[in-house]
DNA sequence: CAGTGGTCTAGACCACCAT
DNA sequence: TGGTGGTCTAGACCACTGG
């Protein structure tokens, strides 16, 4: 049936990767079809003559994929793929931008030190009315055009003057790590559509009410305290997001 | 330093999965900091008499969780956590409705077999006018509001009428699967916002121009082949979209 | 060169499932 | 009961890194 020639032992490649793509092949070729079992760990292992733990690595990387789905005691079956549960990674947004060419500017347009007001009380959750925050609002832009506005709030524990490094690295986590002893670790991203506001739209040179993506982010320490806070205002006919589920390759 | 008593050998629970929360733990606690090396593979192996490949098992899980990075020849280190990377997930959207308890309601608007036209075209890349496709469009509500109207067009070569099922599952790729003879094996999805158009502020009560999602949706069979398409508009009032990235607790 | 992680083996025992 | 996948071992050899 199949041929035992197929795996190269003596290839760079490790074994496991040359049987995992073996079969993710027969699987989307229709070789294997979906509620079909593969064959047994055993049985492949005795096929191509490997050893049955590196061939469950191979299988492994099926799993993790989502092609094949193992049921103790009954065997290894090709998924029926799930569709409705798309994923949307958003590298920061601005990534998308960069990867079409055209690189995207920062401007800061205004920066810093604030004391605690009621939005700050009830973002960071704290009560104490002495502690400082940094406070930034900048623009990015790409070919002379702007896309986006952002308003930046960061807790400022470190008696460091706010220097041009602040254009460098201007995410959220960055801007928590270079102006404040906390170490983040761990954030939070909600997505809303908004109509813009007559300030947001004369900034990004759009007509007031279009829609707009608004996305506030939280970013916290180890211990779960709120070190950070942001909302951006992203131009609708200028962002997009893509996600993708199923079997799709990836190669 | 640290008693090997940690690890139960008799649990019903995996040593890799123990070894695993263990180390999970300490970096946590900040036991082990951000871009510091943990414990070699050989360390761990002989402080709690496991086998290396045990061991590894376990490192394998944080690499996957992101907590860990391997280096060969150098050592494996806890990561700085990057916190650019959100991943938005979305459960066909109506998951959000329905955890918050409320159940989601669909109700078929139309659904007719239609012929080739140019948005098709475009779609689904064929030529043939004799193709058919099934046209549904629907309107999802909750609690006596209505939040989505969802546009469906899906290849229709099964000579089946369209029954009362079309309404059991109205998920895209469960009208593909249900009404032609193709597998549906990839799905990709665009996410935009817009404003509502008269006929969907109408159908949706709500103003014109309102800013709405707009998310397009095209499946794919195993030769990439596009087998169905939809366009949906959700209410920018009442939906969003939530990501975590970094070191989230899972458990 | 010594030390690290990466791959692989040939067994062993177990938990689970079907019959 | 026999067959499946899940865990674990005690080695082995390799590729890579650093001094």
């Amino acid at each position: 049936m199949m041929n035992n020639r197929l795996i190269d032992k003596t290839s760079v490649i490790p074994m496991y990767y040359q049987l995992a793509k073996l079969l993710e092949g027969q699987i989307r070729r229709g070789e294997l079809k979906p509620g079909e079992a593969i064959p047994t760990e055993t049985e492949i292992s005795a096929r191509f003559a490997i050893s049955r733990m590196t061939v469950r690595r191979a299988i492994a990387e099926l799993v993790t994929s989502g092609m094949v789905n193992a049921q103790q005691g009954k065997g290894t079956f090709v998924t029926m793929p799930k569709l409705d549960n798309i994923v949307f990674e958003l590298n920061d947004f601005n990534h998308n931008i960069q990867q079409s060419g055209i690189l995207a500017k920062t401007t800061l347009l205004e920066a810093k030190i604030v004391r605690l007001n009621e939005l700050l009380q009830e973002k960071f959750a704290v009560s104490n009315a002495n502690v400082k925050f940094l406070f930034s609002r900048m623009v990015v832009s790409a070919a002379e055009e702007r896309l986006a506005y952002e308003t930046k709030y960061t807790l400022y524990s470190k008696s460091k003057p706010i220097l041009e490094s602040d254009l460098q690295d201007p995410t959220l986590p960055g801007l928590v790590a270079a102006h404040s002893n906390f170490l983040p670790v761990s954030a939070k991203k909600v997505l809303q559509v908004a109509a813009a506001t007559e300030l947001e739209a004369s900034i990004l040179g759009i007509v007031p009410n279009s829609p707009v993506f608004l996305i506030e982010q939280t970013i916290y320490d180890p211990e779960h305290r709120t070190v950070g806070w942001s909302k951006s205002i992203y131009r609708g006919d200028r962002y997009k997001l893509t996600g993708y589920d199923g079997w799709y390759k990836k190669d």
